[in-house]
DNA sequence: TTAATATATATAAGCACTTATATAAATATA
DNA sequence: TATATTTATATAAGTGCTTATATATATTAA
């Protein structure tokens, strides 16, 4: 067990199922010393009837948190066993009504000593902890149903997975990747036009020597994604040419080139900075409007695929 | 789930149950969200191996805190998902030496992200509900290493088991058991002798009429247990006639059937308080010396069966 | 040096759940 | 009023452990 405490966190779902297991098996063993035929998994579903009956398993099972064929199997044995008694609904024949039988109320008094062992070792072992877990089992339930493990966890990797992307500044030996990179989505989505060739066959002359900025994303030592920064106007800048490879999609690697380029145009004491767009790239559309870009006037466009302007005011 | 939280301490093991659950259900689910071809239960084990390696299945086992045959199964697994190569041991044919396999080696890098989401996840839990999970788990098994749930439990029904023994002073209906619930005894361990049956069938003018007392100790209703004061001089008493039936024995009646006795001596003023009794009746002198008796110099005595004599010095 | 005992691992069977699916009856809809 | 949908329960199969036991090898004791 020295192992798993030096885990720490990531060891906490498999020390929780041990300490679990030594609850539960440790009641089995006492009905047992105890001479009561009974078992620690029949306890809620026969304290539940003690309290309210008659009931259907579909309501057993919604108090319970049990699945449903588990509230049946449970219900089962405790019916073979003569503990629970069944009642047909008259007026839904699906309906199995349960209630505790003649014997199985006898057995209650038989039982109480032990639950209210139990109950007490428990109180014992908290106050001994000093720790109300009572409570604390009730928030962690809590923190739980508001988000789950899974949820929390995805979030957590992918901010991970942010975190790791790094941006870096042009270099040449970057200026092909600059270009296969936009052919990628380019011919994908639409064609390549000729406007296009000029840039990505020539960014140190056409973007960078006219005031421009071309950067890349590294994520795992590739370069997955590219954007660059047009001048257009002394004021006034394009983000454009932005792709990221295919399969590492869905990373927010976009958002950090996004970020980036907002960042370089500000420096560069923009104050507007514009893109041009397709509608049907939604991903990319609710990107940009996540950053804070806004519809322009319609517009004319040296692209054929250009449907949409969008723009930014910087201060 | 409403009627769980109601249910309190005593469902304490089952809410534990569904939150395990729920830990390892959704870690599952990341993996394969993830498309990683792993299980949560292969974690503890695969990163043993990427710490410290090769290990024999049962160097694994006793780091765990599973059963050798889960650990074979697991270890099965994983080398059927070529994660794992197994090397045998040149001096000993029997062992197993296991580590991880290049595939496994690789798939580290792989696993990290999701490792350490997963421990983000958990300490960010921990965070907001504001408890420090690890501590506290690490409390509640140190308290259950020294004394487990079983234990606790019987202590406490036992506890109060011992509170609902109810002593009684002598009354005329209760004459018949006085007599009965020794006769148990007498034959079953030796011999109803001649000076017994003067005290059993009389015992108001033989006991209480000289000035003794019979008690008696009453269990859910029913007459279980009796005990006599005998008076021998004005400050010297005996402790006689204790009997407890036999399917109620080891509930610590007889510890406050006598302690009611020495109570009614001290009452009494009386300076000792003296006893009989033979030593194949272990159990009742382990009792009698909890209680202060010691042993005297031999005697002589009216019982046959009688080969020790002890007594309390009362002030 | 042989027999008894201990150790390392494997196998079998069981348990307490789960998910997926089937079946039958009740209810809603066209 | 027939048909589709929903609801209540049952059944089947799978999972991840457990306990009990078997088997093979190593070690210890006679």
């Amino acid at each position: 067990m020295e192992f798993l405490k030096q885990l720490g966190e990531v060891a906490f779902g498999t020390r929780l199922r041990l300490l679990t297991d030594r609850f539960i098996q440790d009641g089995a063993k006492i009905y047992q010393k105890q001479n009561i035929d009974f078992e620690p998994r029949w306890f809620t579903m026969f304290y539940l009837l003690s309290q309210r009956s008659p009931l259907t398993i579909t309501e057993i099972t919604a108090e319970l948190g049990y699945t449903q064929p588990a509230v049946t199997q449970i219900a089962n044995i405790l019916v073979k066993k003569g503990l629970v008694k069944v009642i047909k609904d008259k007026t839904d024949t699906r309906k199995r009504l349960l209630a505790l039988s003649p014997k199985g109320l006898d057995m209650i008094s038989e039982l109480k000593p032990v639950w209210q062992g139990f109950e007490n070792a428990v109180k014992d072992l908290f106050t001994e902890t000093g720790f109300d877990m009572m409570f604390i089992i009730s928030k962690l339930e809590n923190a739980l149903d508001e988000k789950d493990m899974y949820h929390r966890i995805s979030e957590k990797i992918k901010q991970e997975q942010f975190d790791k992307i790094e941006i870096l500044g042009y270099k040449p030996e970057y200026k092909d990747l600059f270009r296969d990179l936009n052919y990628e989505w380019l011919n994908k989505y639409f064609t390549i036009e000729n406007e296009d060739k000029v840039l990505l066959l020539n960014p140190e002359e056409e973007i960078i020597a006219k005031g421009g900025e071309v950067i890349f994303a590294s994520h795992k030592n590739n370069i997955v994604g590219t954007a660059a920064l047009l001048k257009y106007r002394d004021d006034e800048y394009e983000l454009a040419k932005m792709a990221v490879t295919e399969k590492v999609q869905g990373r927010q690697i976009g958002k950090k080139l996004a970020e980036e380029i907002i960042r370089l145009a500000k420096e560069k004491n923009a104050k507007v900075l514009f893109l041009e767009t397709n509608a049907k790239l939604t991903a990319a559309m609710k990107l940009y409007k996540k950053l804070g870009f806004i519809l322009t006037e319609n517009h004319n466009s040296k692209y054929a695929r250009s449907t949409i302007k969008m723009e930014l005011k910087l201060n």
